[in-house]
DNA sequence: ATCTAATCGAGACGGTACGTCCTGTCTTCAG
DNA sequence: CTGAAGACAGGACGTACCGTCTCGATTAGAT
């Protein structure tokens, strides 16, 4: 009977040096060479203070993860999806963010190691979908609703589907590394997404 | 001076084995803990006839991977896409083959850990990419180029996006398993894809 | 500075648990595998409360040695030595109990248990010489003394060194078990101690 | 099943370097502190080859003392028991040499590590016996008989009883540190076996 | 048909990291 | 304001694999 801990005992100093010295370590060693016993000795703390309150490194990344971005929220980002009442430019906006993140070393190694990791671990994956994805899915599903409501898009619109469709592409390119991600091509896709491809043969 | 081994002296028989071991291994127990070690002694071969033709057990797992696209191509696969005049039909039945073989156990396995291992070390993501994505992307391409050569594509349409804007969606449903793969969503995609989701506010 | 701990606000009630759940485990598991965590829990008491009034679990073991010879004594136990007159008989009756009581389970763990790990840690070795084996040999001594005050010990008899050869015998085969201990064997030392083992070649 | 290693393929430089590793920190930091990592990483050997070959570090060392005594005994070493005709002093002899060999911190540290070690572990103290004490005994028993046959001893004298009755204040003193081993000490005990102390009454 | 050199199965090797256990200290909370 | 409970930094445990390195014993290809 491997009794739970007592959160209220938790030493914060060492929660937060843990999570520092994962963060500073995926970037410097990548995800593969990344060790639980490097994190520990990084971060000044003994192995059993790791695996009493997480289960794995990619547990343990998760967590440095969300505070990462919470961190960034919390000084400079969005909370609410930009509504200009223009969708086009709206999205285009959030994905190019979305890209300049993906571009950025800093951000851009623990998400891939975590994505990577999740897709391959059920258990972890479903986590990293509750705790990361969902919440951004349903901004980008907020907005869309409000276009729809305003008869931009036609009623009947999954706007789940949608949502997929334009951060598929974007996530297939980053995760495959097929080509560089740019601003012009998730302004592509977003246009291509809003009007389709197929030529209009009918007037 | 590691001198390159010789193929001609090459034993079949056991490459064989440690890929059909490798296939096996790598679906009981998953990727993160596939051993080169296990692949061997399930193949009744020593470590170093795993190490002489292959640098890492991911290598081995995407030639694995190959050979079995290629046993089941040689039997009953398609090499070109169809072309039946129709193009959604014709991407919409590939989309709904490919939805198949990604529901099935065995093929699941191995392509999921590839892609998420691809993902996460660059170098085997190259050949990943090399020899596996993009000869599949050529021939959804080829067939995107027939259809606008036939005037059935805007002639300005990017086909490589294209793809990519079929493929995504497909791609980030499976790999971060926000919703199950189902034919229904493929054909929305392609849908979507060539109509495109905004309403038609009139010319 | 590590202020030492007040004698008077000592709990007794947590120094006899600790005591009785030291010897316990050190008949269940052995010494080696004997911890202070699990004393600790099975006395139902924090860790600190060992760590303030013991040094080690060596320490700890000592003390309840000590206590377990102190409860017996009191009970059924001779304090002095029994002196009949007669040397040999007094010899042999307590060597018998002496063997018996190694040959009780019961007091055989803790007693080799402390033996041995003070065999290899001087500063263990000295406590346990000074507080269990001197006092024991004391009363050895003292029974020879008479014996030789009354004539029956040559008058430059080496108290010391005889009971060495009395209790040395006896210790080397219990601790190394190279013959089980019987009331045959240490009458036999008895014996050969008092007369000696060469043939009197006549005077 | 973890089958057993085969010991054909044994790098006889690896057990050399592990030995020698052993027996240079057992004098370094005592038994207590003695690690198997501290053991490999001195002796440039991976772990597992500690543990492929040997079930504790107490295996090690007693090993290692076996080395040791070869090694010595190769050199310079006794192997039959001298053999005077005076039995006294040929006891005297070999008692004087084991005092010197105990004093000397080089073969005292490991056979006293063992000596403590074998008493707490029945199993080890079982192999400890077999290859270290019994042969030593069967040297002196076989002295004794000797002497024995020779008229020098009664005929009924019990040989192991008298070896241990020699060897056993020696050991007694040697592991409880009661007072410094001497030459003199153990002069009487060989004088003291062979006469007894009892005043002998009748002429 | 032999010779000979490379590959083969096997597995020991020096290492790294694992996840667990325990040490001895420090901190929190309930009585 | 004590003392149980237990989190902490640290270190060793014994295990699992890594990738390299011998070993004979086949096993082709060149002779």
């Amino acid at each position: 009977m491997p009794k739970p801990p007592d959160p209220a005992r938790r030493s914060d100093r060492s929660r937060r040096a843990i999570l520092d010295a994962a963060l500073a370590l995926v970037g410097e060693v990548g995800y593969n060479r990344l060790t639980v016993e490097a994190i520990a000795a990084r971060a000044g703390v003994g192995k059993q203070t790791i695996y009493r309150w997480w289960p794995s490194k990619a547990a343990v990344l998760l967590d440095a993860s969300l505070a990462l971005s919470g961190d960034a929220g919390a000084g400079s980002g969005w909370t609410g999806f930009p509504d200009t009442g223009d969708l086009a430019a709206d999205l285009k906006y959030v994905l190019r963010a979305t890209v300049d993140e993906f571009n950025d070393e800093k951000y851009e190694a623990p998400a891939r190691a975590l994505t990577a990791a999740g897709a391959a671990d059920p258990e972890l994956g479903a986590r990293f979908t509750e705790r990361v994805l969902e919440p951004q899915l349903a901004l980008y599903e907020a907005r869309l609703r409000t276009a729809r409501d305003a008869g931009q898009l036609a009623p009947d619109t999954d706007l789940r589907l949608t949502v997929e469709m334009l951060l598929g592409p974007l996530t297939y390119r980053w995760l495959l590394r097929t080509a560089p991600l740019t601003h012009a091509y998730t302004d592509a896709v977003v246009d291509g997404v809003l009007a389709g491809v197929a030529k209009v043969t009918a007037g």
